[in-house]
RNA sequence: AGAGGCGUGGCAGAGUGGUCGAAUGCGGCGGUCUUGAAAACCGUUGUGCCGCGAGGUACCGGGGGUUCGAAUCCCUCCGCCUCUGCCA
């Protein structure tokens, strides 16, 4: 969420920015912020006034039954019942005043970086870098992955109807392992750019997911075991940055960089159709998630080095990819600036998105109460930035798709010493 | 899951109704001493909110209550420990 801080000092940049967004009323929403916080600070300073006078009384009245003087205490007693009944009712009062702001605050989404495109929807998008010298040419061999995973009988939707439902299929054989060693080789990836591993748990509380902000909002992209009051998680960036939730870290701890691997669960309601066949879409799939918390002055550098680590790995694998900056209309609520990563599927002629990297700023450290303690002892937010690195299924089709030869499909180079065999045959 | 116990500052650990934001020890930071270091000694050392400031106010797991006054009493939720049960 926005401070109100900033909001004060740059109303006209925020204005601006969420008008990018297309966020409606935008002006009042911003003044109505400004207003109830004026009226919470002038309350609360009242309210302490209050409770400075009833604090005093209390005192003396302690005073005097140790000097046995009870007659004066009962005086006193009718001045404190009375300053109590207006304590409660100030309290309440600034209770919802505070609340309010809260909702408010949480409703507005984070300020887009002055390079990111105006626009609404992602054929706006700005495509800052394509690579597209991989690009295979396929004539006689042109099969889409859904056809080639049936064929080779390494991906079965059927059966994952039957056990769970519609998008959580089983992966078999040569596909199994192609899972397990892709994750194998983007988790050395990043143990390699520094990232320190975890394997952090796949459900969260209410508390994480208003921290990194899937809650209030969003809880219908996520699966909810109600029973419990728990959420499966829709990406490892829920659990690996609430690690530092209500945390105060010092300067000398940062860079945080962590890197994790989870099944990700995401209901996607509402978005499903034709077009999305196969391995396109799906309400359970691996990936690697890179997080990093840093210090304000040092995110954007090392939101590039998040970049060039995501292309170095699609790179790895011999995949044609490019790079888009997403249109303020496509940005997610939480981000300030995001990279799509796209690969390119070579029998359904299609770019498919694979990787997300995005800078926060301070919107998610400011939810989590995430701060940095510089040697001087003053404190500030910290940035937070994560990206996937990466997501499997789609990778998993374009790999299949751009290297199949009819009755064997050729694995990267890279990955021949993670599964064990360098084709998957008939 | 049942019974009992516990939850205090970075850590350890006092405090059971009044002047307690909280003793003490350790750790951290600054200083004295030293060629340097250690030791010793001195000082300092939680977080939020309101205020230009002085200062005020809130926080002893979370929430609620009793009381003029709560870390301390009551209720409730959460977490941890021990025993019993179950189980990869």
């Amino acid at each position: 969420m926005l401070q109100v801080s900033t909001i004060e000092k740059e109303f006209d940049r925020c204005l601006e920015g969420l008008k990018k967004r297309g966020f409606e009323d935008a002006e009042s929403h911003l003044n109505e912020v400004l207003t109830i916080d004026a009226d919470r600070k002038k309350l609360q300073g009242e309210l302490d006034d209050v409770l400075h006078e009833s604090n005093k009384l209390a005192k003396e009245i302690g005073q005097l039954f140790q000097q046995g003087k009870k007659e004066e205490v009962n005086k006193i007693k009718e001045r404190t019942s009375n300053l109590k009944q207006q304590s409660k009712a100030m309290g309440e009062e600034l209770n919802a005043l505070e609340s309010t702001l809260t909702k408010l605050l949480y409703n507005i989404p984070n300020i887009p970086h002055s390079s990111v495109p105006a626009g609404k929807s992602e054929d706006d998008n700005e495509v800052v870098k394509i690579d597209d010298g991989a690009i295979p040419e396929l004539k006689e061999h042109k099969k889409p992955h859904w056809e080639l995973i049936e064929e080779f009988d390494i991906v079965d939707f059927e059966l994952g109807n039957k056990v769970s439902g519609a998008g959580f299929p089983f992966y078999k054989k040569e596909g199994a392992r192609l899972v397990r060693g892709l994750i194998n080789y983007f988790l050395d990836k990043a143990v390699d750019a520094g990232y320190e591993e975890v394997q952090p748990p796949v459900v969260i509380n209410e508390a994480s997911g208003l921290g990194t902000g899937q809650l209030p909002d969003k809880e219908g992209q996520m699966y909810q075991m109600e029973a419990s009051n728990l959420y499966l998680i829709p990406t490892a960036e829920v659990p690996i940055t609430n690690m530092y939730r209500d945390v105060i870290l010092k300067e000398d701890q940062l860079p945080i960089k962590h890197a994790g691997h989870t099944p990700c669960f995401r209901r996607e309601a509402g978005s499903w159709g034709s077009h999305v066949r196969g391995l396109n879409r799906l309400h359970q799939f691996d990936k690697v998630e890179v997080v990093q918390v840093v210090e304000p002055s040092k995110s954007y550098a090392v939101l590039d080095e998040m970049v060039a680590h995501v292309q170095d790995i699609i790179k790895s694998l011999n995949l044609p990819y490019r790079i888009l900056r997403l249109c303020a209309g496509d940005l997610g609520f939480t981000s300030v600036i995001t990279y799509d990563f796209e690969v390119y599927s070579a029998a359904q002629e299609k770019w498919l998105e694979v990787s997300s990297v995005s800078n926060f700023e301070a919107f998610q450290a400011n939810r989590l109460k995430l701060r940095i303690k510089n040697k001087q002892g003053k404190k500030e937010l910290g940035h937070t930035l994560n990206g996937s690195a990466l997501a499997l299924p789609r990778i998993m089709a374009a790999i299949l798709e751009n290297n199949q030869d009819g009755d064997s499909i050729k694995m990267p180079d890279v990955l021949h010493s993670y599964l064990g065999f360098k084709e998957i045959r008939k």
